[in-house]
DNA sequence: TTTTAATTGTTGCAATTGCAACAATATAAT
DNA sequence: ATTATATTGTTGCAATTGCAACAATTAAAA
């Protein structure tokens, strides 16, 4: 994965935060963060560790928006969080760089490595983008079963290989599919059945 | 709309197109276009007239995934239509910047006006992030009639107020929000019988 | 102006889905 | 090791939805 600093060296790095007068910021585990930075519009970049962004529905269901670990970049604008229905939740002990997004564009800095660092903020932006068009193109399939085999098909293209190892659960899958948990068990159950898929813990093979 | 030349200067705009070797493309309305850009890692600005990324599916459904007029930035990450199943149609006679994604990166040109240049593709790609988003919130809602109420309150934010015009048909609604139009105009039905709203040609009133 | 094409509007019906209410495993905490 | 919590797995049933097959209206083209 892309990092912010790539290609840029750790004395640059340090002038850029200072710069932009970034707050590095500690956190254990399991916690909510940053809610009083709810209504600012910062980006965030994990040094170390683990977070999840999650919605909470008017109806109580809980959604992940977004699944970061080290280098994961996060922020109002990108992750849309700008309302009060959501959390941070730290997932273990986590190191994060917070940077004000309106300095980062406002900043009169035309150092070869401040160009660099907009370069990475760029392209670290545009894969966010091209997760989001891969979600939607599932999103909009209109029946489970399309669902699950375009999910497959993202999945597979990525990694030029007919077997998924899903990195979270079965649960947190039909959030991101956006269905219901038990149809989407009966459905790949169906496609089972068919001869479609395996499923063996967490290793699901795709067999056509 | 942000223009991706915003505070650059109509001097320092050719210097950077130079630099990028941009061309600069003219199509007729009503064309099928940049077919042979597909494979090729490319950022297009529209300078003047009005195209459509439209994906055909499978079963012949056609769908808008870009609408794009005057400054509208598209290209292969951003859009998402790498693979085959895209069309890029002109609805008017339409003219095209052609910039190479990788020479953006990759070029050496730490000038204040590519540093503004970089900004402002910054901040347009984070606004499409953000239209994604919006899309996502509205695609994950389980029923029509909240995919319909999430559309209504996604549009009302932005604009502040209790009236929402159609820039496009209702067809088109339908398959941004991914359901069966049929269906939908029920629903629609329902909404106004119920008097959530009242819908005349392409204004449709909130009650609520 | 007349014809053609596109969009809107309607509804029955079958298929799909979400929901509820469980049991069975597996994982994490004490 | 035992308890508590989370995840997986299953199924009946009612609600929602997509589909098909139309008519009516509106917009565009000849």
């Amino acid at each position: 994965m892309k990092n912010l600093f790539d290609n840029i060296s750790t004395k640059n790095k340090e002038k850029i935060l200072k710069n932009l007068e970034a707050n590095t910021l500690h956190f254990k585990k399991n916690n909510k963060i940053l809610s009083t930075f709810k209504n600012e519009n910062f980006i965030g970049i994990i040094i170390e560790g683990w977070i999840q962004i999650i919605k909470i529905d008017y109806n109580g269901n809980r959604t992940i928006i977004e699944d970061l670990e080290e280098n994961g970049v996060f922020g109002t604008m990108i992750s849309s969080f700008s309302n009060q229905e959501y959390d941070i939740i730290t997932k273990d002990d986590t190191k994060i760089i917070m940077l004000d997004y309106d300095r980062i564009i406002n900043i009169n800095n035309n150092n070869t490595y401040y160009n660099q660092f907009l370069k990475n903020l760029l392209e670290i932006v545009i894969n966010i983008t091209n997760e989001r068009n891969k979600r939607i193109e599932i999103l909009t399939k209109k029946t489970i079963r399309n669902k699950l085999l375009e999910y497959f098909n993202v999945v597979t293209k990525n990694n030029h290989s007919k077997i998924i190892y899903l990195t979270s659960t079965l649960t947190d899958l039909s959030d991101y599919l956006a269905i219901d948990r038990c149809a989407m068990m009966r459905e790949l159950k169906y496609l089972k059945e068919e001869g479609f898929i395996e499923i063996k813990n967490k290793k699901i093979t795709l067999l056509y």
